[in-house]
DNA sequence: GGATCGATCGGCT
DNA sequence: GCCGATCGATCCG
């Protein structure tokens, strides 16, 4: 199965965003394999979106948003959920794209046993359910998921067509202005495995 | 099914 | 000191 490289995470966020659904993160545990395939995520894009943690400028948290491509943005709220941005654009560039769903394909009996046993369709439907599902919290932030000895990375998987791709704005996006109504969180319209 | 609320803590405006 | 790119329990209907 061909890894998507830095190029593909090199390219403008909202593109990266849409190809990204679809595609499969893949986490290696204890030497075993732990997938699934991406169904929803959201864009955030630059000093100027006024949900982006960027917003503010560079600090110590958000500094790997402004690293290189492919790399790996996980930050803590709060008091007890981690969530995983991929970095995207030019370094430099503060942008990112949350990944907020997964649909289950390897794992799935340790992905229940972290997960407390819960239905199937909500081990990883939402940006801190597949953060327990997968293991993922700090020990990943501002690592290089483009690694060849990379524990947590993506790997090329079936293209969702055009006509299968939903919109809407970003969830739990506080404030006002376009930050809040722009249509940046990009979903897989019929999948049950999407959030709330 | 929907609405509301508490948990819990690191980073910052 | 304040508040968040959330989740899950609980209450109501």
């Amino acid at each position: 199965m061909t890894r998507l490289s830095r190029d593909y995470f090199a390219r403008d966020t909202l593109i990266v965003a849409r190809d990204l659904l679809g595609q499969r993160l893949v986490r290696v545990l204890d030497g075993a394999r732990l997938s699934g395939r991406i169904v929803e995520v959201e864009a955030y894009v630059g000093e100027e979106d006024q949900a982006c943690h960027a917003r503010f400028g560079r600090t110590e948290r958000n500094a790997p948003m402004y690293g290189p491509p492919g790399h790996a943005y996980v930050y803590f709220v709060y008091g007890m959920h981690h969530c995983l941005n991929v970095v995207t654009g030019r370094e430099g560039y503060p942008a990112a794209v949350l990944i907020r769903a997964l649909e289950p394909l390897e794992g799935i009996e340790g992905m229940r046993a972290r997960r407390g046993g819960r239905p199937d369709a909500q081990l990883m439907s939402g940006p801190a359910r597949l953060c327990q599902a997968l293991d993922v919290g700090r020990q990943f932030d501002g690592a290089d998921l483009c690694a060849p000895d990379a524990l947590l990375f993506l790997e090329e998987d079936a293209a969702i067509p055009a006509d299968a791709v939903a919109a809407s704005p970003r969830v739990g996006v506080r404030g006002d202005g376009v930050a809040l109504t722009v249509p940046w969180r990009l979903y897989v319209r019929d999948s049950r495995y999407v959030s709330r």
